[in-house]
DNA sequence: CTTATATATTCGTATACTATAATATAGCTC
DNA sequence: GAGCTATATTATAGTATACGAATATATAAG
């Protein structure tokens, strides 16, 4: 492939990781999984200043990980694509299961270091 | 949830995500689909410097994103989960799904342009 | 047109990331 | 041990990102 094209699907690709390597934007599309919320929602469920939901939702839209239409004064946020839920769960259980292991290996050690 | 523990939970989780988002770790992991490859066999692969490879490894390496073993002078990297690939594929096909989108708009708006 | 509310944007700053070059370490082979 | 190759680490400079406070915009109601 030209490295040209495959440098900017890359740096697509990414862009797309990046908007979900954010603790608050992960937060955020988590409260989404209940269906359409207001940025008002949002900020009260997760109590976060509104200033700082409306800014990591800028970055999710730029990216198109979430859709938004206005109502009155309302503007509804949507989660845009399945796919970045299943995305989001498939990380955590990774993280998970990388907790998972260090706690297996912690309590091997707890075992032996009783034994002596 | 206990907010603390909450706020713990997914700065972990970004922190794996955030192992996803950037354009040369992507390619890393890539290539490693083939299977388990060394640094210089990554860093011929991709055109890369091997410190740039290696630097990008050590990140993947430290969140359990990747697993290594030394054999003699070379260091073998394996992807941990299979999981991982499986959310890299999810959201490329965002970005595709995406992309393809942009496109149908572009050729609607072509339509419209010409019928002018 | 003014006020009130919801949302978005801007700005300054602190922090974190990336890239490159140089250097260091580890394990062979002789 | 000397020299060679593979890999890792460090230093640093540049860039990007996140946060908080203040400000701006948009809509609705009166």
């Amino acid at each position: 492939m030209d490295p040209e094209v495959r440098d900017g699907i890359y740096r697509m690709h990414a862009q797309i990781c990046k908007a979900l390597a954010d603790p608050k934007r992960l937060l955020i599309i988590n409260d989404l999984r209940e269906g359409e919320k207001t940025v008002g929602d949002m900020a009260d469920d997760l109590e976060l200043p509104q200033a700082t939901v409306s800014q990591h939702l800028a970055i999710l839209r730029q990216r198109s990980l979430v859709y938004s239409r206005r109502d009155g004064v309302h503007v509804y946020y949507r989660i845009a694509n399945e796919k970045v839920t299943r995305a989001f769960d498939l990380l955590r259980e990774v993280m998970a299961e990388q907790m998972a292991k260090e706690q297996e290996l912690h309590n091997a050690y707890k075992e032996v270091a009783s034994s002596e």
